[in-house]
DNA sequence: TTAATAATAGACCGGTTGTTATAATTAAGG
DNA sequence: CCTTAATTATAACAACCGGTCTATTATTAA
């Protein structure tokens, strides 16, 4: 059972990290098909409805990365204005150095498909939920009511995205950077 | 001098409504040609370096189209905290009722092109400094330290670019207006 | 061992992409 | 009116797109 399905995996893999730098459209199946080295017959035997197939199981596949990478920060911090701090900046380190980011989790894919591929645009919206459900249950044990945890979930998320887009735009750290700075501004009081 | 460069203008007015719903590889010189009416010879005739050419033109369009629009919200109310809100909140408005969205002004664009061309890079990025420059000057006028103006301007920006994007994305008003509600936690303390 | 199924391999299809070249038309100025 | 340039109109271009197809090889079940 352990090799089963390996080059499923790893079109998925590829695909999820071409799309996430290059958006749906700008990202070919002959490139996926080029940097796996898996041919296009068995794209098809195990995505038989193409692309968008393959597409929507990439953004599964970063939706649970993220997730579950979240996680993972928020396990090392109790307070939340830590926790937040820490999983922006570790964000911003993927784009130091010799900066070869790995391009917006999802954020690309569905401003391009929102209005012309509902599946697409129903994965995407999955997977910002399933992040915000991670800060909603950090932000409740932390003290905050229902609504505010919802809340600030929802704008935390936004300033991440937005704060990865413009860092990727500017080709600087600095967007996260300041955006983790000013999350006590938030959750100063509970 | 009035209807100099007519086709040229509309070529532009099209191309970037289109890109902003679509992204720039959904949108295929075939569809702004069928849109505006206008032959594809006038396009390599106005535009000679072709589709990045438009494109770079058409992101300047939206930058000074959506710089004014903020321009003239903040001009009518001296509090920043309202000028904010009321900006969001017309954002908002683009996806009420029927819904017929707008698109990311630069983001979508800028995610997927930040990569693989350069001058398409510089031309967001110039869009949102421009953006950010009018929050940095409302700030600024309100009291804040120059530090505070910049970096709150970033963090706004980061947060209505992300808002927007969910609020496509989740087919909803609701991630905009939650971020209207909260830009009382940032302005509050001069 | 044999039969059946899964997976790989890649040539191939019609359609569309952005771009170029060139011809026809229109507009402007003397 | 004539000349010249600006603009529009087609047609063709190679390259590439997502997708289909058939053949072949591995793998599994009986």
């Amino acid at each position: 059972m352990l090799n089963k399905n390996k080059s499923k995996d790893v079109l998925i893999k590829v695909a999820s990290r071409l799309f996430r730098i290059r958006g749906y459209d700008g990202v070919g199946l002959n490139d996926i098909i080029e940097e796996s080295g898996i041919p296009k017959g068995s794209l098809y035997h195990y995505f038989p409805k193409g692309k968008e197939q393959l597409a929507i199981e990439a953004i599964n596949h970063t939706k649970e990365d993220v997730t579950s990478q979240i996680q993972e920060i928020f396990n090392r911090f109790a307070d939340p204005t830590e926790a937040f701090q820490s999983h922006i900046l570790e964000l911003a380190e993927n784009f130091m150095g010799n900066f070869d980011p790995l391009g917006m989790p999802i954020g690309t894919i569905a401003g391009e498909k929102y209005s012309t591929s509902e599946p697409i645009r129903i994965a995407c919206q999955s997977a910002f939920e399933s992040w915000q459900a991670v800060y909603i249950t950090k932000l409740l044990a932390s003290g905050y009511s229902e609504k505010q945890s919802k809340d600030l979930s929802i704008v935390i998320n936004a300033m991440v995205e937005g704060g990865i887009l413009l860092s990727l735009t500017t080709k600087t750290v600095k967007p996260l950077q300041v955006i983790a700075e000013q999350i006590p501004l938030f959750l100063l009081k509970k």
